[in-house]
RNA sequence: GGAGGGGUUCCCGAGUGGCCAAAGGGAUCAGACUGUAAAUCUGACGGCUCAGCCUUCGGUGGUUCGAAUCCACCUCCCUCCA
């Protein structure tokens, strides 16, 4: 196997689909570095295991050379991606979208190499295209065309809304690559449409057109819906090394399968042994354990796992109380608050109804003692830990 | 512009005058069982000063002892015609 062979291969490991794969091979044999594009949206800077898969790509074409447009679609955030089920979304300030950019750049950092990293904005672009401009890129599609897109199809077969404005989307991403003339455009797989639009235009300016590169995309912790911070199924790359642990380790053994796929380092043969020795008898838990350990260390360090895991185990193996929790102090009004209000007022419940349900339920505990009694006073100068459930804790002073 | 259909609690979706805080499913939460896995079982799932009370069914106003259900207007969405 050839140098660039070799190469071809490594990029192309994970990946769903390639668009064309021959082209991609041709352009790696220039030996010149390749514009690799890959857009984000302006509002949502905290990013997840899920953005981590197309990241890991982009830091792979990085260490063979390549240049990484790290594009953030401050623009295209005015129309809102119709992917999803948003309607409407409000304009971001430049401000925000500024402040947005930096919060990127911490997280992005933590696995993309800076010196081959470009931050660019379409707004650079789309702000100077004009309305003209607009009209022009919008006449290079056709309605029919547009409705080949498989959420557009799918919104209009069942009757729901199709704002014209959304039609510019995919356009206007597609002009992004024309303004940056990618060479490669990675994104994921419900992204097709969106990526190949570029290719279009590409060749619409005379352009080579970009290759596209699909990445799956990564479930989210229900193992069903993909990763998204708004199903509130995800794992953020800068959250805790706690939380990391418990919630890589909630997650079903089938997906952690995927997870080990999408985005463990490790070589494939060693995913391979794990699985010969859970058929041998070995406890899946252990191996998604080592899993929690190699992301955590990635994203955090290497103590940081040891120490999620000790405590992990002391907390749900040993049953004991987590090492830190909110400290509050409430306060009661005439020398006492009803146990309802307090566990409201301390963020353990949404609601007094909630609280007395969780009571009903045997869910809530003040120092590991099940409270039994829906109308408990709690009488000023005491301080317990109370919880809720396996993972609310708070102590508490109320005075 | 015309005709018709529709907007129900997080989502889907029943409900056409009282028995409706509103069927059923999904999601979620809690308990049991476990490996904080899966599957399964049980329960909860608007709010509150919680065996009672209060506020919800696109919005406003009306009819009625009583409305998610009837009427008027408004608003949004869909389909067909132009």
């Amino acid at each position: 196997m050839t140098e660039v062979n070799q190469a071809f291969a490594e990029l192309k490991r994970g990946s769903e689909e390639i668009l064309v794969e021959e082209e991609l091979l041709a352009k790696l044999k220039t030996g010149k570095p390749l514009k690799i594009k890959a857009g984000f949206d302006p509002t949502a800077p905290d990013l997840h295991l899920g953005h981590a898969v197309l990241l890991n790509k982009l830091r792979q074409f990085q260490q063979q050379g390549h240049e990484v447009i790290f594009l953030i679609g401050d623009f295209t955030g005015m129309i809102g991606d119709p992917s999803g089920k948003n309607v409407t979304r409000k304009p971001l300030s430049k401000a925000d979208v500024l402040a947005n950019a930096e919060t990127y750049k911490e997280q992005v950092f933590k696995i993309l190499d800076p010196q081959r990293t470009t931050v660019a904005f379409n707004s650079t672009w789309m702000d100077r295209l004009g309305a003209a401009g607009m009209l022009q890129l919008a006449s290079h599609q056709t309605v029919a065309r547009m409705m080949e897109r498989d959420d557009f199809k799918k919104r209009y077969a069942s009757g729901q809304a199709i704002a014209i404005h959304e039609f510019m989307y995919p356009l206007v991403q597609g002009w992004d690559s024309v303004a940056l003339e990618a060479d490669v455009e990675i994104g994921g797989t419900d992204q097709k449409f969106n990526l190949l639009m570029g290719r279009e235009l590409q060749k619409s300016q005379g352009q080579r057109p970009q290759t596209v590169l699909m990445m799956p995309l990564l479930e989210g912790l229900d193992g069903v819906q993909k990763m998204s911070k708004s199903l509130g199924n995800y794992i953020g790359i800068t959250e805790s090394p706690t939380d990391m642990f418990g919630k890589i380790m909630s997650i079903s053994d089938v997906l952690m399968w995927r997870y080990y796929e999408l985005l463990s380092f490790k070589p494939l043969t060693e995913i391979e042994a794990y699985k010969t020795d859970i058929e041998n008898g070995k406890n899946p838990r252990d191996v998604k354990i080592d899993l929690a350990k190699e992301l955590i260390t990635r994203f955090h360090n290497k103590a940081a796992a040891e120490t999620a895991h000790d405590e992990f185990i002391n907390r749900f193996q040993k049953g004991a109380l987590p090492e830190d929790m909110p400290e509050l102090t409430i306060t009661a009004e005439n020398g006492q608050i009803a146990i309802a209000n307090l566990l409201k007022e301390a963020g353990l419940v949404a609601s007094t109804s909630e609280a007395f349900r969780m009571i009903k339920q045997g869910a809530a505990k003040i120092d590991s003692e099940k409270i039994t009694e829906r109308d408990l006073t709690i009488v000023t100068g005491a301080t317990a830990v109370y919880q809720v459930g396996k993972r609310k804790f708070a102590r508490i002073t109320v005075n």
